[in-house]
DNA sequence: GATGAATGAGGTTTCATTCAT
DNA sequence: CATGAATGAAACCTCATTCAT
């Protein structure tokens, strides 16, 4: 990678951070070219020397938010924990990893794939299965499972997903139990309701 | 109700209708008022006669989707079961009450809520708060819950809304799977993972 | 004059007027038909019963202004009086025919009367040739008058117009020595500046 | 001011004449932003390049107007004259200042400042007030004035903007008369009428 | 590559006018 | 004659995108 690659690069990160804050601000459609150029302190026209088009600033925010989320599709790290440990973990990393900016973007991609068929789609291939298929193997390998493995995903990924909508929707009496609530639900799952 | 008050109510709910086939086709933002006056077959400016802008057709469907949703928030028929069949109940019902149109319009105010702060404080007011609190209310009574009421309602509630999300998102092997999936996870969530 | 025409002559009369406080908060072009009809206590297709169109509101009005000038224009009632009283009074005559609401007409049919031609040769047709050639006559017919009676009704007139105007525009001290004011004028156009 | 700066200036200046042109011939609400645009050459949306909306057209054409009436407002080179040669100027200044161009824009902005109270408050402010106190100066530095400084100011003012009026509203006899009438008006007033 | 003025299609909304009741 | 919902042309304005500098 060249020195002028680097340059081109950090420019683009550049453009689509300034791009992420304003979307988050007032989400997609609300936000003008303009007001990400001036977020990013250039011209308008740089914007299109960078991206083909104002979609392709809501693509490049998704594909960096799939990619900062890779790292915990691939839960090597949890082999040798307890169940209920494993769980709480499950439940607690994909929102520890959406913290801070990523989270507010996630409303915004998340926003827009409900209406845009395409993003849907990357949205479930690109996060959702990938997430999915590795927790499936982890639980698989382990004896203390007693229930279907795939059932147990299901329950685990909606749960998260649903947490995070709630969240997302600005629900403060779960963003304030958000520290405790991985180790109460885990506890819930573990052990039954009854 | 006078004859000239329920021909206006008919209109109303008319053109309310063509917004909702309308915004669930193409999305709110994608969507021009002249889509909607086309769809109902009336001229661009009778939209305006009932409804003041474009916001409030989405308002207007909002409250049409909390009011329908409102049977469903009074679980008063589910005293007499047992506690696998009344998980069952309140993860299958939700959903059922959304299928069809609504389902399609949970997608469209939704994706708005996501983003607009107004939406979401009345989305969680009007559906999610009331839901919650009349399932406490049916746990609470109940003595065969060993789990915290309060926390099994949170389980519960992130439960559906997750399935929701994943459904509108367009998995289509959870919506395969959509008939017998309450009866799985109440299982699961009865006897624990372990 | 039958009783139906008679009832007719007076709903005309009150849209009239109705038109004339809404023209004259608003301005002609602010204001909607329907302003009008509301201020008048009728539906807005009523307006077009009795008018053509809403151009035809400042018209009546304008009519109306006209009619109510007319008395003055007709000044025989000056004739025994001293130069000085005279002028005094053909400085005065106009200024208190247009108090109150027929003030605000002024406002409204004159600024319409700038841009459009028709009403500004209907303004200078039924308003001041009339106004002019009554003055004329009077002045002619006095031996007491030194100068010119063409010039001195040119005089005469644009002064009385250059002070509506003013007061039209909102000049406070204007308004204030309004009482006094033709007074005034008169001792100076009589005795000269020098 | 750079090259940049010039251009900008220089588009300004030429949409804000074609403003003139159009608002002249058809008046501000009958006017289009369209129509405008076109009579400058350039799109519908270069106007908002320049201006901010329809109105501040309006508001640019009267700044235009002040500035070029400012000139007029300090009349530093009547000291040396003989009264009625100085009443003659004071009369003749204003009106042939207005000929042309500006002389269709007083009466568009004259016609709107009647209704709008912004732009009345503007009209006095900026145009007739400082008119009006450079000439009491003036005036009240002279010996051989007989007459009250202010009461003298008012007359002529009043003067000055009643044929203005007259000759906005097309009074043809009046622009014939146009050449002579300040001569003949300052003989009447400093001989006095009787 | 960067700039930002220019573009013009297209959006929301208003409102004078009509006409069936 | 009165009503007022329906009409749809047309207005103002925005904004994604282009392109000459």
């Amino acid at each position: 990678m060249t020195l002028q690659d680097k340059l081109t690069t950090t420019k683009r990160t550049h453009i689509l951070n300034a791009a992420a804050r304003t979307f988050a601000e007032k989400g997609y459609h609300a936000t003008t070219v303009r007001d990400v150029a001036r977020a990013a302190g250039v011209a308008d026209g740089t914007i299109y020397n960078h991206f083909q088009n104002k979609y392709a600033l809501l693509l490049g925010l998704f594909t960096q938010m799939t990619e900062a989320a890779e790292p915990a599709l691939n839960p090597a790290a949890l082999t040798g924990l307890h169940l209920r440990e494993l769980l709480r973990e499950m439940l607690d990393q994909p929102l520890q990893s959406l913290r801070g900016e990523n989270y507010e973007l996630v409303r915004v991609v998340l926003s827009e794939a409900l209406i845009n068929r395409d993003l849907a789609s990357a949205f479930r291939t690109g996060l959702l299965t990938p997430m999915l298929a590795g927790t499936v193997e982890v639980l698989r390998r382990r004896g203390d499972l007693r229930a279907d493995p795939e059932d147990t995903v299901r329950l685990l990924s909606s749960l998260v997903l649903g947490l995070l909508l709630q969240a997302a929707l600005g629900d403060e009496e779960l963003q304030e139990t958000w520290a405790v609530l991985p180790d109460r639900l885990a506890d819930l799952l573990v052990g039954g309701l009854a």
